[in-house]
DNA sequence: CTGAAAGCGCTTACAG
DNA sequence: CTGAAAGCGCTTACAG
């Protein structure tokens, strides 16, 4: 390749100063019609791309935001969903979005992290919006920096409260609803699956668990630990959970699957013992993603706004840009239960 | 927030010239130990973090690639994996990747295109990875520009033969023999389902029409416009196909779907017409996602090699920005049938 | 081993 | 409306 064009050649070949193709480059200040003209044929016929080094030398500001997804093997279908209202709300207002995975141990210092130069260093991006699952460490570490960022707080792990620079779902009205219908149409056997370390699954198992003793009823969970590095969003989860209470014959005429992901495992299992949902067992799901529909009739789930809550936290962030990295005061965006054919009244 | 903190701040901190700090920051020449010490804790107590502009606009390189996935919605299971081995390769290489989202139209001319910042400026990724569905005007755009990027070829609308800076995955000789295999276990009925408009599907739909006629069969497609905003990857594509072919009464044994999503769709689609695969119909897949493991039979499928296609693109990337943008060669990586449990001989 | 200085490619008052 | 010049925050010969 041979030298790169800069704002010099353009000026020297359209016969202007370096001022004046600048004022062109940003729609700046008035310019002669004629002259902005050739200047743009020059920039195009010599196939000029501006530096953004050194334009974002000047301005402080790269309109650039990064969406940090953080120790997730794969992109999955919630966050899939985050990222596109993160890109919807930034591009509508002028913001690109540029998307970056990160893995990390919890268990590492702040300062030992090692972390991207896009967070690393100042003048690449803006702003971060944290999302997939984040520990403390990480936390520290952008806050030492004074990196401004956003995060999604259900998904932070030993995070206790609502803090600020954060949007949060509620998902423990929408959860109690879902075993409370249960409960009203009969069941008494409802279980609950799901890993407890994780702490969407550990919310979602305690709501579980008051409205059973609230009515009276013993909470059975299947809790094993999920493996990490599960790619395929709780599937193989919850088909070896059923096998596994199904084998241990304990009575059990509802369940509540931590996600979709395990809900499909879960239905999946079913069928082949021969069992029908929801004639012979009640299932539901949470999240509402891809798989909720995938299952046969399809899943009663609640349903997680990501879209919403993706331009939540681009709303938020860019607040907090313009506030010169002022703490923002939390958000929480409802959820709802969405009933479909997977739930009914237990078996007589 | 306060003034931003330069290296400038640290050398003055650390009574040292900004030529030390710079030399501790890239652990560049012998810096006496001690004066390392001191400048790194200085750094640190300052939450010092260098301005990227600054240093980009010295070093050319900014180790930064960009994966640029065009027209596509979401994240799907597909891309996912090519990213994925992206990342994995550069990473080890000591580069950072990020990813963008890019929507336009084919029709747009090249000029017209609105492009994001990352590609309109120099300075921000050093080359980019094209994925995603794309087509003519943005190659154009991005060779007027003289940005150096690489290719996933088989997604490219339009391309004919194998073009340099690109890696393809074979589809042709694995779909041939999916096609052979059925016709050899005994069915005489078998039909494509796929979308003729994008050229993955219609490089499939072409090796099952020639391995077809080979035998002196009678090819048997549906090949409805596919939803291009259809978000579950095939699945109601499929579910539609079959219903509308069992409605019409045709003959069928055997289901050669584009993508494992339409073959979900279609397994789930005969499940509900009461019809057993593979005892009833056989069903194959492509690509080996996700869905494919979701059917009950697990589906044989194509399995494509998404990390190591992704691993290709970045090698071949890296290859490319080393020797200053010269053409490389394509690259064309293997695919393999995996055999599971979907298919069978024919019903008699 | 270390510092002063030039220079990377822009933007933006400032002066005209 | 336009240009010369200062300056953004770094890195890197150069000289010591």
């Amino acid at each position: 390749m041979e030298k790169h064009i800069t704002i010099k050649d353009v000026a020297r070949k359209a016969k202007v100063g370096i001022a004046t193709v600048s004022r062109v480059l940003n729609n700046s200040q008035r310019v002669d019609p004629e002259t902005r003209k050739t200047i743009q044929a020059v920039i195009r016929q010599l196939g000029y791309r501006p530096n953004a080094s050194g334009r974002r030398l000047v301005k402080k500001a790269t309109e650039m935001v990064c969406f940090l997804l953080s120790n997730r093997e794969f992109m999955n279908p919630f966050h899939s969903g985050v990222l596109h209202g993160v890109e919807r709300y930034l591009s509508q207002a002028g913001h690109d979005v540029v998307f970056t995975n990160l893995h990390y141990a919890q268990d590492t210092a702040a300062e030992a992290l090692a972390l991207p130069r896009i967070v690393n260093h100042r003048g690449i991006a803006d702003g971060f919006i944290l999302s997939g699952t984040n520990y403390p460490n990480l936390v520290a570490a952008m806050d030492a920096l004074r990196v401004p960022y956003v995060l999604f707080g259900n998904n932070l792990v030993g995070g206790r409260g609502r803090r600020t620079d954060a949007v949060y779902y509620d998902d423990a009205s929408s959860s109690r609803q879902l075993v409370e219908r249960l409960i009203a149409m009969g069941h008494r056997h409802i279980w609950y699956l799901g890993d407890l370390s994780m702490p969407w699954f550990r919310r979602r198992a305690e709501t579980y668990r008051q409205a059973m003793k609230a009515h009276g009823l013993t909470p059975s969970e299947y809790t094993e630990p999920y493996d990490r590095d599960d790619r395929d969003y709780g599937t193989s989860y919850g088909t070896q959970a059923v096998n596994r209470i199904l084998a241990q014959g304990r009575p059990v005429t509802a369940i509540v699957a931590g996600n979709d992901g395990i809900a499909y495992g879960t239905w999946r299992a079913l069928r082949r013992a021969g069992l029908h949902v929801p004639d012979d067992l009640s299932l539901v799901g949470f999240d509402d993603v891809h798989e909720a529909r995938l299952t046969d009739p399809e899943l009663t789930t609640v349903h997680v706004p990501t879209e919403e809550l993706g331009q939540a936290c681009a709303r938020m962030l860019l607040e907090k840009l313009k506030h010169h990295g002022a703490p923002q005061k939390p958000v929480v965006i409802g959820t709802s239960l969405v009933e479909r054919g997977s739930w009914g009244p237990p078996k007589l």
